[in-house]
This record gives C-alpha cells, sequence and structure tokens, in this order.
RNA sequence: GGGCGGUUAGCUCAGAGGCAGAGCGCUUGCUUCACGAGCAAGAGGUCGCAGGUUCAAAUCCUGCACCGCCCACCA
C-alpha cells in the first residue's frame, strides 16, 4: 500500500504550496499573549511598499524564518510582526512616474487627491512583498501585520515628535541641508550617496581683485581662489585664509571686489582652512556649504541664497538669473575668461552627493527645515551599548555604532513632500503677524514662516490657537522623514504609546536581523527612541547578516542589471532549496558571492531525502515512528551485539544535534545546516541506510519481522524522524511533507499536529558512544580499502573472497561479527584471516590501520599499476614518518609540549613504522 | 584622510597553535532492488608577501601588497 502512495517525484511547487495553506489553517503562525510558554519575539524589518522581494530580503527572511521555527520547536512562544514601510520618497517618485505615463504632475492632482492616489497604489500593490515573503514559507504572524502609516501607527509617529518637542529635542532653523533638486526635499546625511574617489571635475582657479584703496598698501592686485563650484562665487560674502599663513598675512582685513557682481567682501582667517590645499585661499559662500556656513556663523557674515528650489540662480545679475545650476556653471566660467579673471582649470575629482532615491546631485544648500537634536538621544543609547546590554552579531558593528553616536549630528527630519507623516506642528497667522508670507508652490498656496514664528502642537488638527483663540492657523506643509517613523517600529507595532498586553508581553523584543546598510540609518535610531520611549531596549540581539553581491563580488542592482531575482530561483529550486541553498553561503560577517549551483545542491539534498523517506517507508512498514518512541529509544535495551551500526549512528546522530543545538544558539545557521547536510548525507544515507538493507532482507527463510528486522526498521524510522526534526526550520516544507509521511501515514484520522510545533531535537549523551565510532571507522576504512583496490585494478563487481593479516584477536571478531553487513556494502563473499606478515599468492593487498586486507586477482593484473600504487603510499608514509621523526628528535619538542602530544606521535611512529615495513615487503614481493 | 573586513584547491568558502577541509567543477568506473539531481574510486593546496614569537604557525605579533566596505566640511 504505501509503495503505491509514495510518488517517486520530489515536486517541491506542489507541496510548498498545500504545506503553506495548512499551516496557516491551523493558525500555526499565530502567537497569544496570554501563552504561558516564553516568548520569542521579533519585529521584521518593514519592507517598502513599493519593494518586491530581492535576494537581500530573500537573505534576510530565510534567516528570520529559520530562528523562528527554532525557537517555536524550542518551546517559545514565538512572535514575529511582519509589516511594510510607506517609503515617502520612494512611494511618492512611484506614483509620480504612474501620473506622467497619463501626463500630469502631483501638482495637476493638488495635495489631497495625490495622497488619494498614493493610497490606492498603496492598496494595491503594498502588500506584493508580503505574498512573497508567504511563498518563502515565513511563519509569521499575519494576523498583526503593521503599516507605518496605519492610524494607530500614525498617532504613535505623532506623539514621538510631540514629546520630543515639549523637551526641546526639537528645533526649526536654516541650515545647510542636502537639498535634491528633483525631488525638491531635503535629505539627511544618511540618504546621500558618496562616491569613494569622487567623480570627475575640475578646479577652477579665479582671480579676485583686490579694492585699490583698501588702505593696506599691499602691491598685490588679485588673490586667486579655487573651486569647484564657481557658480557658488555669486552668493560669496568673504574669502578666507589661515591666520598663519604668511602669504596672506597682510591681506587679513583687505578687501575684494567679488567679480561678476561688484560686491565688496573682506578677506578674513579661520583656522578650518587647510593652507595646503589649491591656493590656500577660499571663496566663503555661507549659503550653499556647510563649512562655509559655519565660518559664517564665526564671523557674522552675511549667507546669501544664489539658487531656488530646483536649482536655479536667483538673486544674481541678470546674464546668470534663472540659469540652471549647471548652465551657470559654465557662463559664470566664460564670464570670468571674458574679464581675464580664470587663472588657470585644473582636472579634478569632485566629492558629489547624489540623491539615494533618484541620483541627482544634491546641492547643499541653506534651508529653513526641521532638526532633532541628538546629542541627548544618542547618549542614552550609548549608555546600553556601553553597558553590552545589545548584543551584536559580529560584535564589531556594536564598536561602530558607538563610534558612529560619539559623533552624531543633528537630524534634519522635515521633508518637502506629500507622502508622509505631517509634521504635527500649527502656526498662528494672527500671532505671527509679519513673520509669514504666501508662495505659490506647484499647485500648492505655501505659507513661509519666519524662523522665529511661534508654533504650537497638536495630535488633532486645532480649533483654535491655545494663545489668541484664533481659527486662523496653518498646518506645516512639510512631512517627516520616513525613518523618523521606522525608528519607533518595535514598540510601535507593539501598541505604544498605549499600554496595550502586546507591549508588555513581548517588548523588548529579542532578535533583529538586519542588513550593513541601514545599521545608522534605521538600528541605531531604535535603540534611542526604544530607551527614550519604550523605557528599555527594543531588542536584545542584532543580527547584521551579509550582502548578497553578484558572483563577480559586485552589488547586485536592478539598474546594473547584475540582479538576480529570486521569484525565479523559487520557481526553480522551490522555497526549500532557495532556503537552504543560501543559509549555507551565508557565513557570518562575510559578504555573500552568491552561487546558483549551492540551490541546486539544497534541491539535490531535498530529493536524497525524499528518496531516503522512500526507502524508510517502504522498507519497513512495521509501525508508524513517533517523535515519542524517538525520544524514548532505550539504547541498553535496544541496541544488541550485532548491532554496532546503530549505535554507531545513534552516536553519530546526537553529537551532530549537539552541534546544531549548539551553533543554532549562537546564531551560526550556516554551521548548524552544513552539520544536519553531512549526517544525512554522508552518515545516514551512504552508510546506515545501505548497512540496514542486509539487516532488513526478508528472504532466506529469516521471514519478514524477525528481531534484527525489527530493530533497524525502527532505528531508520527514528534516526529519519528526528533528523526532519533537525532540519525542518531550514527546510520547512519537504520536511513536513516527509514528516506526515512518515507519522501519520496509517493513521485513519489525518494528525492535526504539525512538524512546526514538535520538539525540536535535544542531544542525549547516553548515546555517545566513542568505542562504537572507533569500531565503525575501522570497519569502513576496511571497506573504503577494498572499493579502491578493486577500482584501482579494474577488478569486475563480483562478490569475492577477502582474506585479512591481522593477529588481533579483537579485530578479527570484530569483522566476523559485522560480516553480515560488510559482505553487502563491500560485495564480499567471506573473509579468512591469516597472520600478520604472511602473504596470498594472487592477491593485491592494502592497510586498514594495523591489519591488512587482500582482494585476489581475477586473471591479468597490471601490476604496473599495482607498484605505483604502493610506491605513492610508501612516499607518503616516509614523509609523515619524516616530520614525526624530525619532531621526536628534538629535545626540545619531547620536554616542552604537553606530554600527550609527545605520546600520540611516538604512537603514530610505532604504527607508521610498522605499516612501512609491510608496504616494502609487498614491493619487494613484487619484484 | 581615518576606520573595518578579506586574501586557504580551478570557483565559492569553512578552519583560529599539534596529520590542510566542504560544496561545486574536473578524471575514472557503475542498469548495486530509495535516489544518475545518484553510487563508488581519484586528481588537485609553498594557506597573499616579508619578518618575528613558539618545541610547533593558515592559525599569534609587526610591517607590506592587493581587493571590498564604512565614515569625514580639503574648497
Amino acid at each position: 500500500m504505501s509503495e503505491l502512495t509514495f510518488p517517486t517525484a520530489y515536486d517541491p511547487r506542489e507541496l510548498e504550496e498545500r504545506w503553506y495553506r495548512f499551516w496557516q489553517e491551523r493558525g500555526f503562525f499565530y502567537a497569544e499573549v496570554d501563552d504561558p510558554r516564553p516568548k520569542f519575539c521579533i519585529t521584521i524589518p518593514p519592507p517598502n511598499v513599493t519593494g518586491s522581494l530581492h535576494m537581500g530580503h530573500a537573505l534576510n527572511h530565510t534567516i528570520h524564518d529559520i530562528v523562528a521555527r527554532y525557537k517555536r520547536m524550542k518551546g517559545f512562544n514565538v512572535l514575529v510582526v511582519p509589516g511594510t514601510d510607506h517609503a515617502g520618497i520612494a512611494t511618492q517618485v512611484v506614483v509620480e512616474k504612474e501620473l506622467a505615463k497619463e501626463g500630469k504632475t502631483r501638482h495637476d492632482l493638488g495635495r489631497e487627491k495625490f495622497l488619494e492616489r498614493v493610497w490606492q497604489w498603496k492598496e494595491q500593490y503594498g502588500g506584493i512583498i508580503l505574498q512573497q515573503m508567504r511563498k518563502l514559507g515565513c511563519s509569521y504572524d499575519w494576523r498583526r501585520e503593521r503599516f507605518t502609516m496605519d492610524a494607530h501607527y500614525a498617532r504613535a509617529v505623532l506623539e514621538t515628535f510631540i514629546r520630543l518637542w515639549q523637551e526641546g529635542l526639537i528645533y526649526r532653523g536654516y541650515r545647510i541641508v542636502n537639498w535634491c533638486p528633483r525631488c525638491l526635499t531635503a535629505l539627511s546625511d544618511l540618504e546621500v550617496e558618496r562616491n569613494e574617489e569622487g567623480e570627475p571635475g575640475h578646479l577652477w582657479f579665479i582671480r579676485y581683485p583686490l579694492k585699490r584703496d583698501g588702505g593696506r598698501g599691499t602691491r598685490d592686485e588679485f588673490i586667486v581662489v579655487a573651486t569647484t563650484r564657481p557658480e557658488t562665487m555669486l552668493g560669496d560674502t568673504a574669502v578666507a585664509v589661515h591666520p598663519d599663513d604668511e602669504r596672506y598675512r597682510h591681506l587679513i582685513g583687505a578687501t575684494v571686489i567679488l567679480p561678476l557682481v561688484g560686491r565688496e567682501i573682506p578677506i578674513i582667517a579661520d583656522e578650518a582652512i587647510d593652507p595646503e590645499f589649491g591656493t590656500g585661499a577660499v571663496k566663503v559662500t555661507p549659503a550653499h556649504d556647510p563649512a562655509d556656513f559655519d565660518i559664517a556663523e564665526r564671523h557674522h557674515l552675511p549667507k546669501v541664497l544664489v539658487m531656488d528650489d530646483e536649482g536655479r540662480m536667483v538673486n544674481v545679475p541678470e546674464r546668470f538669473n534663472g540659469l540652471d545650476r549647471f548652465a551657470a556653471r559654465e557662463e559664470v566660467v566664460k564670464a570670468l575668461q571674458e574679464q581675464g579673471l580664470l587663472e588657470r582649470v585644473e582636472d579634478y575629482r569632485v566629492p558629489l552627493g547624489r540623491c539615494y532615491r533618484c541620483d541627482t546631485v544634491i546641492e547643499p544648500l541653506m534651508s529653513l527645515q526641521w532638526f532633532v537634536r541628538m546629542k541627548p538621544l544618542a547618549e542614552l543609547a550609548l549608555q546600553v551599548l556601553r553597558d553590552g546590554k545589545i548584543r551584536y552579531l559580529p560584535e564589531r558593528f556594536a564598536r561602530l555604532t558607538v563610534e558612529w553616536l560619539e559623533n552624531i549630528k543633528d537630524w534634519c527630519i522635515s521633508r518637502q513632500i506629500w507622502w508622509g507623516h505631517r509634521i504635527p506642528i500649527w502656526y498662528c497667522l494672527d500671532c505671527n503677524k509679519g513673520k509669514w508670507e504666501l508662495k505659490r508652490w506647484g499647485s500648492e498656496e505655501r505659507y513661509h514662516f519666519a524662523e522665529d514664528a511661534k508654533a504650537f502642537t497638536a495630535i488633532e488638527p486645532p480649533e483654535r490657537c491655545p494663545d489668541c483663540g484664533s481659527n486662523n492657523l496653518v498646518q506645516d506643509p512639510d512631512v517627516l522623514d520616513t525613518w523618523f517613523s521606522s525608528a519607533i517600529w518595535p514598540h510601535a507595532v507593539l501598541g505604544w504609546p498605549d499600554e496595550t498586553p502586546e507591549l508588555r508581553q513581548f517588548y523588548p523584543t529579542d532578535l533583529m536581523i538586519t542588513a550593513r546598510d541601514i545599521l545608522y540609518l534605521w538600528v541605531a535610531r531604535m535603540v534611542m527612541t526604544g530607551v527614550k520611549f519604550a523605557g528599555d531596549i527594543p531588542f536584545k540581539v542584532v543580527y547584521v547578516h551579509p550582502t548578497v553581491l553578484t558572483r563577480e563580488g559586485k552589488r547586485m542592482s536592478k539598474s546594473l542589471g547584475t540582479g538576480i531575482d529570486p521569484l525565479d530561483l523559487l520557481d526553480k529550486y522551490g522555497a526549500d532549496g532557495l532556503r537552504f541553498g543560501l543559509i549555507v553561503q551565508a557565513e557570518a560577517g562575510q559578504d555573500l558571492r552568491f552561487h546558483e549551483e549551492r540551490l541546486e545542491m539544497a534541491r539535490n539534498f531535498g530529493k536524497k531525502l525524499w528518496n531516503a523517506a522512500r526507502f524508510v517507508v517502504t522498507a519497513w512498514d512495521g509501525g508508524r515512528g513517533t517523535q515519542d518512541e524517538a525520544e524514548n529509544f532505550d539504547p541498553s535495551h535496544d541496541l544488541r551485539p550485532a548491532s554496532l551500526p546503530i549505535r554507531w549512528i545513534f552516536s553519530q546522530l546526537h553529537k551532530t544535534i549537539a552541534q546544531v543545538n549548539e551553533a543554532m544558539e549562537n546564531y551560526e545557521l550556516a554551521d548548524a545546516a552544513k552539520a544536519i547536510y553531512n549526517f544525512v548525507w554522508d552518515e545516514f544515507c551512504d552508510w546506515f541506510v545501505e548497512i540496514s538493507k542486509p539487516a532488513m532482507q526478508r528472504d532466506e527463510g529469516r521471514g519478514t519481522r524477525d528481531e534484527m528486522a525489527e530493530v533497524y526498521g525502527r532505528t531508520l524510522v527514528t534516526v529519519l524522524e528526528t533528523s526532519l526534526r533537525l532540519l525542518h526550520p531550514f527546510m520547512p516544507f519537504v520536511t513536513e511533507e516527509l514528516w506526515q509521511r512518515l507519522i501519520a501515514y496509517r493513521s485513519p484520522v489525518p494528525d492535526p499536529q504539525s512538524l512546526m510545533v514538535a520538539k525540536y531535537p535535544e542531544a542525549d549523551e547516553r548515546f555517545f558512544d566513542d568505542e562504537a565510532e572507533r569500531q565503525m571507522a575501522f570497519l569502513m576504512g576496511l571497506v573504503r580499502r577494498v572499493r579502491a583496490l578493486r577500482a584501482d585494478l579494474g577488478i569486475p563487481t563480483a562478490k569475492v573472497d577477502i582474506v585479512v593479516a591481522c593477529d588481533d584477536g579483537q579485530i578479527q571478531q570484530l569483522i566476523s561479527d559485522n560480516l553480515w553487513w560488510l559482505q553487502f556494502v563491500g560485495r564480499i563473499r567471506d573473509v579468512r584471516f591469516i597472520r600478520s606478515g604472511e602473504t596470498v599468492p594472487q592477491a593485491v593487498s592494502d592497510l586498514v590501520d594495523s591489519a591488512e586486507v587482500f582482494v585476489p586477482l581475477a586473471g591479468v593484473v597490471d601490476i604496473g599499476k599495482l607498484k605505483e600504487r604502493w610506491q605513492k603510499r610508501l612516499s607518503e608514509l616516509a614523509r609523515e614518518l619524516d616530520r614525526i621523526q624530525a619532531r621526536l628528535s628534538n629535545p626540545q619538542f619531547v620536554e616542552r609540549a604537553p606530554s600527550e602530544v609527545v605520546f600520540a606521535e611516538q604512537q603514530r611512529l610505532t604504527e607508521l613504522r610498522q605499516q612501512r615495513e609491510t608496504l616494502e615487503r609487498r614491493l619487494k614481493s613484487l619484484g
């Protein structure tokens, strides 16, 4: 019956869909707050709603789900909270592109209609990536899915803003920000991409004429400054030199006439100037350069803005007015040339910033923005990190985060876009008379309030001004940086600011699994807000997983065409194949050069398991194997003298279990996966299953139910069942399928339970059996030697009689006791023993430890080949002997090395000498 | 400019003082009754370079080279 219903083909796709539905329907993914078991909680890094699963996500969620399933089987009440991020700029850009296809811009719709449109888009496409995670097998609590703009979440965001505001940690002011002239918004420093070597550009050397009647009595006509952005000179308000620079000391305090503009500006001295660079004299453009802004603050210089939001020149002479920044650059250079003020031009690599969303060159620009004062927040994070309250894996990232926090700068949180959490700040038009102006900005009427305008916060839109009662209120038009809302993710998804049971039960979370690139952008900020607002660290462990690279070591990127779509891989190898193939190449702290071959290996492993299970189920129908049986397998009772292989496989199994558990506890997932792979394939399939075949044989008058068949059958089931539980977190689908077949197969009522909620194997040291391992190693060595002799000498496959030369009665006994399976796996008919040193005519031999095994020669054999083989072995022996002898004859070694090392070497020396002797004799006999 | 990581078989990577490993690839043989996506037997390595510590170094220390990443206001 079983033979009929166990399909020969392993088809991942069909069974994966089936089992996911099964798990989902039975509610195995859900965690309840009143579950008495210890909790284990993870909040996933919310992917952008615009996203589709890429290789980074695939790895990230493979790790998430392996850990979740492992902990669940370990008896934890596991909660994984899924969700998505509204991804302000990214999403707005996507929807704008959609509009562009209809020939519209967002201004054609206006703010409100546009937002409606974005919501529509989000409802339609925002869940795609979470669907893809389900295909991967993710066992998350989908009832608790969150979105960073859910009503409740939005309230948490505003609450956070207001609390920071009340503590004076939020301020509004003019600063140089990273301005994207395409997105028309400010960006934080972390949202700007910089190329290490800079980008090709020029360094222009410009002559600034000194004012003649400056009263300094100098004969210099010019001071020469160098710049990479000549167009900004139109906004210069000073020239700066280093105070100790001998070349310019006499000019400090002099006045220059700013070319093309005619403005008189001073020459000042500032320590920040590097005399080595360029000419040592710097043009100071306070409104367009962060360093110059600081200089201007120190010297009370005016700040002249010469560019608008879209990067066009304003407040400049007619010739340049309205020109785009790059056109203006050419025009300025031309004008300077005309006036003979351009001294020279050098090629130069310019350090440029680019918008992380649209790659447009960032313009550093003075702008009125909202900022968070970060020092006090960073201090909180530093404290918990220095106290080691959060463990980073690999550990070095904790130190890097500390260093980043120590040098933290204020965070620009306002964005001039529409999609996002609108800043909960209102202004009263009446109280702020004279401090505002109304400007048209696309479709919007924008009120621009002065830096010192009075503002107040409110969660709900307020009716009246708290000061004057006026209802002429205007909300700040800006929205918050997306990362401001994701910074509160762990506590906000659990219900903060309300004191929900979820928050009480699951916070702090236990693990944060993330890639390196958002360690500062996101992870560090969660630590700050978690400690500040939720009163505790947001997670106990940060697991930083490798970045997935192409096989050439390049970044995977859609635009470069170097990306690989995990969905294709899912189709090709199944979720189990993708998961296992990915995790075995994910070595901690090391970037991952993705190799599809590994997925092939993983899929092959799935098939290997499938076939092994098919063998076990069809070869032995003696009863149901259960987890209970696996747990209660009593070695002292079940392991009879004829069952060395059983003692051996249990020893190996439990050592593997110990190894896997240890690796899992340290999050060394690749090591755990490889340990299971090696055990299942090399030990269970290649040896134990083969050995069990003669034990299970039903003919030759032994009947089908004799004791031996029974013990081997039960062992096969037990070991396989345990292996499936071990492997389940890595390959959840195929293991569930096989486990159900193995366990629930013959039950008339379908078993409602699942491998998902079975107990994860624990090592039982009673099964560790070094003696069995040693004896098996010898016997396996014997089989390998016999096979190798046959393979090398082309001896046909028919069974042969072998002869073993050995004086050790125990070894003879060992071989005799196990001959029943040695015959099968070694294709041996019978064995005969002789004294060591004796020889057998018409036979070839090889050494197994101190024994020698002879295989008869059938007919002609290539003596040359045989000689070659022995000579090679002899020279290996000689090399090894030399090494040991040299070592042992070194008195320093004998004296200083630990005695057990010395002893082991002496043992080995004796053994090798004996082997050499035998080999030399064999060689001589060949003539 | 500062910091971090890497360099081990043809490829991708483990190994962290005491006999150099895995997967893939390669060679040879195999209709062995679970599996050819398999089985069996093999070949293949001055552990980046140069010094040092040690009885003993892929492994620890110093320096160098090359590759990759992060941070930084040299205009």
